[in-house]
DNA sequence: GTTTATAGGTACTTTAAAGTATCTATATTA
DNA sequence: TAATATAGATACTTTAAAGTACCTATAAAC
């Protein structure tokens, strides 16, 4: 594997946790094992694409297991694996960062959680 | 103000450090007060409008301060504010991990920074 | 035999992020 | 007088990220 050349650590831990999702889906991952659906479920503004093309990445890069049972209708389940678990101290601290900056600028404990505008607008 | 809605505290957080200049830049900062020629020579692959525009969009959102010195040619620098150091814990970790994962992926202390490559593609 | 649930694939389109090129200002230096 | 250094604005283009729509499989339930 030829090396890729990093300017500074914290690119790297951006090519691995970056974008829009991988931090939410594996937010989520840290409370537990989630099924597909479970995922989906918790995260309403992305779609089957997004979240399976994410948790691929995120598989290959072994930071998650896919954990395939079979069985009709499918069931998969995915979690941290030890790799990914490293991650927590990072997770944690970017929700909690969040909640606080979320009282900061909203001035409630937490911004009214609805199931409508998901579009990632501000209403 | 509106409230945004998030589906998950973190996503408030990738809203004001997310994307692929913002915490490198803010690493960067945690050194120390920064001017601008500095940063554009601590990021040989940032583009002069995207080093700008990363910097309003921070400025904006409270997490660092823009110091404008009156003389000519100019002098900008800009450092974290109170509210930026809160993501110190952060970004340290960030870069922490950074280290980790790439001598976990190729081997080395650190893949060798080389001014060369900058176009974030593997060589 | 049609519908449901589950997890996903794939081609295509849209939108957002990022990059390129060119422009400004002005005191100092050569 | 022309070049230099610095910080930035702006219009435009390219690329990458994300979204949409539609397709698959199969056992169980209705």
């Amino acid at each position: 594997m030829q090396k890729k050349k990093y300017n500074i650590p914290v690119e790297a831990t951006l090519e691995v946790i970056g974008g829009k999702w991988k931090c939410v889906i594996l937010c989520h991952l840290t409370h537990g094992k989630k099924r597909t659906s479970e995922l989906k479920r918790l995260m309403p503004g992305i779609t089957q694409k997004m979240l399976t093309q994410q948790l691929r990445e995120l598989e290959e890069d072994g930071i998650i297991h896919r954990i395939v049972y079979n069985q009709v209708p499918p069931k998969v389940e995915y979690e941290l694996s030890e790799y990914g678990w490293s991650l927590k101290d990072i997770l944690d601290s970017l929700c909690a960062w969040g909640e606080k900056h979320i009282t900061k600028v909203y001035g409630d404990k937490f911004a009214v959680l609805e199931e409508s505008v998901l579009n990632g607008k501000r209403t």
